[in-house]
DNA sequence: CTATTTAATTATCATTTGATAACCATAATA
DNA sequence: TATTATGGTTATCAAATGATAATTAAATAG
């Protein structure tokens, strides 16, 4: 296969990951927050404590755009600022005890539909499935 | 690996290709058009000819915001209705040359960028990449 | 032939998001 | 100490997006 055919076969296979992510992930947050607004908890999420340019710069979101989203979050007691005491320009930011419980439900709910995806799949598809992830973790999406 | 530890891994998989295609897309369409409007037409571009009601469903965009779109796609020469025969109230929506050209320029960009980041992956690790590929596609993302 | 359904459009409104300028407080540097 | 750089905030505006109701035209079902 040339690189080319490689490339094509990348663009159909990213689709794929962002249309089956979609399905899984549809209707799984909380009403009361923007889509935007999601993404930031959930990056706080797997990333906490983050710094709100920690955010601004790996959610693409300019800081004034992110203060006031996590100005937001925080009157909405999904998020708790603490400032660094070395450095009193930075604050960390991690999940309320209220935010943690509404992620944990947004996750149950993505990954029960994930488990009933994967419920046919053999003990080697699985296996498959993980080594597949590894590789391409490591050679493409690093 | 239990079936909780590959969620988790699927997770950190799955925001990686979000990272990696943002990378390699960002600044490729043209500033004339909006985000929406550049997936709508990725998705004409791969799937055309395509209707209206297909790219609401599968864009997740409401007819009414999809006709929309559509129409200010078309004041801009980028795509060209035509209307079925058999039942007219159908139409087939394909690229115009301009928004062909359009297109090309983007994908040429990104595939650029996919090149320069497989520059020293050897011939294996190119045959690992795609056979990754297919695994997931079939067994996950299917 | 009428009623209903389907595909698409138009109009309108509210909300979200993006962009920019001005600003404050703290820290680092010359 | 005066200056500059950094991290973050506030205010404001414009544009993009989402949601809903009402409408048209064509196809289909009764």
């Amino acid at each position: 296969m040339d690189k080319k055919a490689l490339f094509d076969k990348w663009v159909a296979f990213t689709t794929s990951v962002h249309q089956v992510t979609h399905e899984l992930t549809q209707n799984a947050k909380s009403d009361s927050i923007t889509p935007v607004q999601y993404n930031i908890l959930e990056y706080i999420t797997v990333s906490q404590p983050v710094t709100p340019s920690e955010i601004s710069d790996c959610q693409h979101i300019s800081m004034p755009n992110t203060s006031r989203e996590l100005k937001k979050l925080s009157e909405k007691n999904l998020i708790e600022k603490v400032s660094d005491s070395e450095d009193r320009r930075k604050q960390y930011i991690h999940l309320s005890k209220e935010g943690e419980m509404m992620m944990n439900e947004a996750f149950a709910i993505v990954e029960s539909r994930f488990q009933s995806r994967l419920q046919h799949a053999s003990k080697e598809d699985l296996a498959d499935i993980e080594r597949a992830m590894d590789i391409l973790q490591t050679k493409l999406f690093y």
